[in-house]
DNA sequence: GCCGGCCATCGAATCGATTCGACGGCCGGA
DNA sequence: TCCGGCCGTCGAATCGATTCGATGGCCGGC
């Protein structure tokens, strides 16, 4: 069931059949209907492997995604599911990639194959050998998270920075003077984690510039850690009266954490960070955080990628989201 | 960069290259070192495309994951990146398409355009358009749930209804009279949905059976939702000391309703159900439940379909498996 | 020394589309 | 009436692989 039977049973030839599905040059009406009647009847659709080694394109995106042994963060995950939504108003196909390190044989297998017009990445490194490679292949991609370099790239992200810098000047409104900032964990922020970096570096920063003590913990990747990382705050430095966290896969541990201290948010303890909206709204009490607005960069990445794909030589683009910090209930006054 | 190239460089024909690579003929040594050095140098791999076009096969499976809209879950979640591992080890892709209701635009791009060569189709209804459409487009597709029908089909499936027998026998055995079953969304329920139906009808018979109370009550996927019908039961029903749910996603609703409540788990309310590993871990306190093995499923579905799509006329093959309840602190006996 | 057979290799067909150049027919203008 | 141009259609080349049949050369046996 392929072009030729379409064009042999509508009596024209196969490029008229080919015209007449593209539009690419005019076909008579009367030709065009008989066409389309035949096409209808026999639910004929163009075989995809055979138009993608014509037209050298393969409709389809990929996505590469942290390895499945890390899990994916809550925001990570609506953004898979988001840039899957946002490829199919394209018409386009998102391929998924988990890819952790330097190379493994699916990111190679996509890269070297052909398999992708366009590759979106997702957890960058500061320094990632995929960035480089996907250059050296001249693939279009856009990736998620940025690396400072003066080069041509093309991302999107969210200002860690600037919203880590809102949270820490509202603490400090509040009167709190000891805080800490819960990072991601020790080996992706010795990967060089882009936003962990970036979060601390605000921290510190707007933390001195206000007068208070900061401090800087990590915190694996898992709800236990955050549960430990929490006790061992609470043990080694009774005086902070405010957590700041980028750190969502830990959250369900904190909660459990604060459950058992008995402890009282925000009377006793006030919580804020960067924290997907999903999660911020389910913990109790709702967190003040910033909101990581995953579906409007899931939206905005493949946007940029299809404008890449269409001109490769066009110049660099890339958006910097400063979401708001959404005031719910874990941060009140210090304490005392 | 293609076949020819690396043929012309190598000083053999374009035949005898793919032969060095596919291994399918004989080639002497010395010209397979030629061939594999030049590969080497110029960092050659086949087009996949044109390999896909000439094997008729596109090395590429799709997982049909439930739309964005709907949020997944967190079992659906740990099911797809297992899937993508799984597939990864079979040197196979995955492509992600969000469907729905019968038929989209992106479902049916897949399914007539032989963008796959297999489908893993997630969150079946017991009338499904999406597998007689993938029968009579004679695709190999193995379904996670199953349908009750004699005809032959490929599935991996949780014994949802023995599991939820079995945590109604252990509150029967603690001297629990009245409870309830908390099942997914109305919508997913009218539409037939399998796991909800089963759960109930064995929920029912278990209750009837031990001479307690049942009563199903039906709740939407989200957080809110899960608050608002613990809270309606509280009300209506203030009887009822045991919780048996099937909804992952409204945990945290439940969550935070029993933090409002006051009440203990278990000494005042006891409860379990059907629910993701990490989620049961994660609640406080941690939740006696039957854990859905994700990873499993994942395996099983890829190699079920693997071996589909090498000989699509084998006899019909399935799992139907029964996780064990693990006990953990969420389960008590009878208050008073 | 001749012949049969096997091993390695080649050339050509094939997969199913797109796309370009060419051609035929019809219409209108001079 | 003849000719130029445009519209619609066709045939063939192309994309980059796989695969089958054929062929050439070398070796061993008689």
């Amino acid at each position: 069931m392929n072009i030729g039977e379409i064009a042999k049973r509508a009596g024209v030839s196969r490029s008229t059949v080919s015209y007449a599905l593209s539009g690419k040059r005019p076909v008579s009406t009367a030709t065009a209907r008989r066409i389309n009647e035949v096409i209808d009847q026999l639910g004929y659709r163009p075989n995809a492997s055979a138009r993608a080694l014509a037209e050298g394109r393969t409709r389809t995106l990929s996505l590469v995604i942290p390895p499945a042994g890390r899990r994916l963060t809550d925001v990570q995950l609506g953004f898979v599911a988001s840039v899957v939504e946002a490829a199919a108003t394209y018409d386009l196909d998102v391929l998924l990639s988990p890819s952790g390190g330097d190379h493994d044989r699916s990111f190679e297998r996509i890269v070297t194959g052909r398999r992708v017009d366009g590759v979106i990445l997702m957890e960058i490194l500061l320094e990632d050998a995929r960035v480089a490679r996907l250059e050296q292949a001249a693939l279009p991609f856009v990736t998620i998270g940025h690396v400072e370099r003066p080069g041509a790239s093309w991302w999107v992200d969210v200002d860690y920075e600037a919203l880590i810098r809102r949270c820490v000047h509202h603490l400090a409104d509040l009167g709190h003077e000891h805080v800490v900032l819960v990072s991601r964990s020790d080996e992706l922020v010795a990967a060089g984690y882009g936003p962990a970096l970036r979060a601390t570096a605000g921290f510190l920063d707007v933390a001195e510039q206000r007068g208070l003590t900061g401090h800087v913990v990590c915190c694996a990747d898992e709800p236990g850690a955050g549960q430990a990382c929490f006790e061992e705050i609470r043990r080694n430095r009774p005086e902070v009266t405010a957590l700041v966290t980028i750190n969502e896969a830990a959250l369900p541990g904190l909660q459990r954490a604060l459950h058992h201290s008995g402890l009282h948010v925000p009377r006793d303890l006030s919580i804020t960070g960067v924290i997907a909206k999903r999660l911020a709204e389910d913990f109790s009490p709702p967190l003040t955080a910033a909101d990581v607005p995953a579906e409007e960069m899931a939206r905005l990445a493949v946007d940029l990628l299809v404008e890449r794909i269409a001109d490769p030589d066009a110049t660099s683009r890339h958006a910097l989201l400063e979401p708001v910090v959404s005031l719910r209930s874990s941060t009140g006054a210090r304490p005392r």
